[in-house]
RNA sequence: GUCGGAGUGGCGGAAUUGGUAGACGCGCCAGGUUGAGGGCCUGGUGGAGCAUGGCUCUGUGGGGGUUCGAGUCCCCCCUCCGACACCA
């Protein structure tokens, strides 16, 4: 017989609701948890990964609130971004009401799984409340000079007519249509996170509570390198370029150097030159092809400028390429080729036949490629025999002294561009003004709210520019006639401080009380997909550092603790609408209930790894939560004795499942509860008393109230509580009661099993070899041989070594 | 290519510090309950062999090594997944 899940999660979904049992306010008498999982974007329906992340979240809400921990858990809506537009576009649905619906829907969905927040501090980033301090946020970093505009190439998809994210394009084409992107360059805004590099660096090193692989993923992103940069001067000319390099050692070997088609310096090299017409043909067909037909190619492709650069250690001239494995976006867009010590100078090199010099002597014989390891510096002058520490530093004081050049750290990080041509998205508070240029919104004028278009269809410029009446403005330093600016800002600008408003949601002087952030921040426990292991999390770091630096939040960092849950898969793919291998979470409701989803997404794995979906699985847990059920209201007997073991193991039990909670493994938190649930149930048919069995079935119950809460409420409610279970404090064990008087001793002879006793789990090494050797088995293996060596681990093992 | 992560029964997985490999669940098999089915209960379930109420051998992607003892530690290789992808 199965419980009517149906009913009783109704119920108490209902008085958690009305109770405000999860509803919380700075409390300086009680420790504080902030506990947030990653704000959904409202797509309108839960999935399994959300029930994932949620199941995990209210896991922690509540097992913290037993502790006696004042718990913040608020939930809350990413609700700009494009799934809204393209709806918008291709169903003619007005984004603002479609999201709200869809919020509407969610909202009510997560109540189902019976996961508990703070409503009364829920936010939506489309709301004006929300995104005035989206603006906000721009124009404190515009005030600072880490907000600005500039030409920059970006993705544009020609038959959408739209720019496109990284994130939209796949394998070089547009996600929406397919087409192959082109870039282009057009005026952008951008945030200055590369001024934050290093710190958004060296602080990764006090994550410790971060999934190592995140961390690693965000420095490789930063990608600090540490070399030289000087000047190289063009020959019979008054023209020079900077190259930037980390193997300042090598100058010796330079034989050529390679601009960027893009870089500045090109035009002037080659104009009225014989090389014109074919490096011009170069660099218009590396301006058209997308990065994918660039590296498709295969070989490296360059043209000659015809042009000479001078070698300032030794004057020596050598041959200027443009070729496009430079890249215009790192560096200084132009190096010194030296193809002895670099392999894409070295295929560079063979391709065109340019000469190669070693100027490292490698340790073994080495012929057919690029030299990268270490050895003695070699046809390098006053460089030679010094090793390559020794040879960086004598060069870079050379550059020095020379004033040519400098140390120099570069980083692979880019600034962050934040604008979109995009209509579903906050404005960005500036207006330009023919007069005065830049103007800011001035911030008593915030929030530039977003104005109703008639078309989102994107048309090689912002939806908001058909809005005539909105563009026109006047401008707030001369007061005459100016345009506002028509982008808007990029969604991850929005996810990058909201867990700082959740602190103080409500606040309309300010993003928030910087008193109220101080309680709550950082984040204890922060739980969501991998996927935003770098872009999210690095740029709510960077906001995070950036308001402290003006004096409003409390922390530099974040988030104290990451938690990146795996994703579900069936039949060996991520569960997506697309592929079409979804399993609806509300027919689940329905039909076996939350608590048992909830638990099967506990026990069906490690919660950090991918996880295939089994519906059967949601049977077994059903099962279990069945049998619980049947302990508390099928037990009738109680004319037998104390039941000590029983006791003995619910304390084990507690013991474990604290202990896996704590360290965020909860597939094994579950075993054990199944197998108390068995022995009560056979308890229960062999007889016990009532007080040993009520002891028991109470710790059982406050053990499974994170993790299948209405059953666990429904079960207490009738063994006779009054009290609301979510506020009962988590059950203690007693020390004396979890171990164990005896365990099984393992006799190896040889390194093999070869029998096993029952011995006292204090036994003493003496004990456990008298006791092992007087085993008739375990003499039919020694056989009267020499006994070599005892290796005696009791009370778990003893080897005998004979031969 | 570089950097991460992972390979254990038919399946999901367990084994936290080197010490009983396969906990727990699913599936499957047998028996019980039932008019039948479902449900529930009990037992079995890595592979091979045999003198089959038990015993022996073998077994954690492959190959070597360290150790009394290796899923766990070291070296080499293979496969799969993920991130970055010409970063000078």
């Amino acid at each position: 017989m199965s419980y009517d899940h149906q009913k009783i999660e109704a119920k108490w979904q209902e008085r958690w609701a009305n109770q405000r049992v999860f509803n919380v306010t700075e409390d300086p008498s009680k420790p504080k948890f902030y506990n947030l999982c990653m704000y959904p974007y409202p797509s309108g329906a839960l999935h399994q990964g959300h029930i994932r992340n949620y199941t995990f979240g209210d896991l922690l809400t509540r097992y913290k609130t037993m502790r006696g921990f004042n718990v913040l858990s608020p939930m809350g809506w990413d609700s700009f971004g494009l799934p809204a537009e393209n709806a918008a576009i291709d169903s003619g649905l007005d984004p603002r009401e479609n999201t709200e619906a869809q919020i509407v829907t969610m909202t009510r969905q997560i109540k189902q799984l019976g996961a508990m927040y703070d409503w009364d501090r829920e936010l939506a980033s489309h709301h004006p409340d929300y995104y005035r301090w989206d603006q906000w946020l721009f124009l404190q970093l515009w005030d600072r000079d880490l907000a600005y505009k500039k030409e920059a190439p970006v993705n544009w998809c020609p038959k959408d007519q739209t720019v496109l994210a990284n994130e939209q394009v796949v394998d070089g084409a547009c996600e929406r249509c397919g087409t192959i992107v082109e870039r282009k360059n057009l005026a952008q805004w951008f945030f200055r996170i590369t001024d934050y590099a290093d710190r958004l660096l060296d602080d990764l090193d006090q994550l410790d509570e971060w999934p190592d692989r995140v961390r690693t993923m965000q420095r490789n992103w930063i990608g600090r390198s540490e070399g030289a940069r000087f000047t190289i001067k063009v020959a019979v000319s008054n023209l020079s370029f900077e190259v930037f390099t980390t193997r300042p050692d090598t100058i010796f070997g330079m034989t050529f150097c390679v601009l960027a088609p893009e870089h500045p310096l090109v035009d002037s090299l080659i104009s009225g030159t014989d090389h014109e017409d074919e490096a011009r043909a170069y660099v218009a067909q590396a301006a058209r092809a997308s990065e994918i037909e660039r590296m498709a190619e295969g070989e490296k492709s360059g043209v000659f400028t015809g042009a000479y650069a001078v070698n300032p250690i030794n004057g020596r001239q050598v041959p200027i390429y443009i070729a496009d494995y430079v890249l215009m976006g790192y560096g200084t867009a132009a190096i010194m080729g030296v193809p002895g010590q670099d392999q894409r100078d070295w295929d560079f090199a063979t391709r065109y036949g340019i000469e190669i010099i070693r100027t490292v002597q490698p340790l073994a014989s080495w012929e057919g490629e690029a030299y990268l390891g270490e050895g003695e510096t070699i046809n390098s002058g006053f460089l030679d025999d010094l090793d390559q520490t020794g040879a960086k530093q004598r060069i870079i004081d050379w550059l020095e002294e020379q004033g040519i050049g400098e140390r120099t750290v570069q980083y692979r990080l880019r600034d962050w561009l934040i604008s979109r041509q995009r209509y579903w998205g906050s404005p960005i508070p500036m207006i330009g003004c023919p007069s005065c240029g830049l103007v800011p919104v001035p911030l008593d004028q915030l929030p530039v709210l977003l104005p109703d278009v008639e078309d989102y269809a994107p048309r090689g410029q912002s939806p908001l520019a058909s809005a005539e009446e909105w563009v026109h403005t006047t401008c707030p330093a001369c007061g005459g006639e100016a345009r506002r600016e028509t982008d808007t800002m990029d969604t991850f600008v929005d996810s990058s401080w909201y867990f700082l408003r959740f602190t103080d949601p409500h606040n309309d002087h300010a993003a928030f009380e910087p008193g109220n952030a101080r309680y709550w921040m950082a984040v204890d426990q922060y739980i969501g997909g991998v996927e935003h292991a770098i872009l999210h999390l690095l740029y709510a770091r960077f906001i995070t550092k950036f308001l402290s630096d003006i004096g409003l939040s409390p922390v530099t960092e974040p988030f104290s603790r990451l938690f990146t849950q795996g994703m579900i898969t069936l039949g060996g793919a991520k569960m997506s609408k697309s592929k079409g291998n979804v399993v609806d979470p509300l027919e689940l409701f329905a039909s076996h209930g939350a608590d048992s989803l909830r638990l099967y997404h506990l026990f069906m794995g490690p919660p950090t790894d991918d996880a295939a979906w089994d519906t059967n699985g949601v049977e077994g847990t059903s099962r279990f939560l069945d049998r619980v059920w049947r302990v508390v209201t099928e037990t009738e007997r109680f004319d037998g004795d104390p039941d000590r073991d029983l006791v003995a193991q619910a304390h084990r039990t507690a013991k474990k499942v604290t202990e896996d909670i704590e360290r965020f493994v909860f597939n094994t938190a579950i075993p054990p509860l199944m197998t108390l649930t068995t022995s009560l149930l056979e308890t229960a048919r062999k007889g016990t008393d009532r007080e040993t069995f009520d002891q028991v079935v109470e710790i059982l119950i406050k053990l499974l109230a994170p993790m299948a809460p209405h059953i666990a409420h429904e079960l207490w409610e009738r063994t006779g509580h009054d009290s609301m279970l979510a506020l009962e404090p988590w059950p203690v064990w007693e020390a004396d009661l979890v171990t164990q008087a005896t365990v099984v001793m393992v006799v190896q002879v040889n390194g093999k099993v070869r029998e096993r006793i029952e011995v006292a789990a204090d036994i003493s090494p003496e004990e456990a070899e008298r006791v092992a050797l007087g085993l008739e088995k375990v003499q039919g293996w020694i056989d009267g041989a020499e006994i070599h060596r005892v290796i005696a681990r009791p009370p778990n093992v003893i080897n005998f070594v004979v031969g």
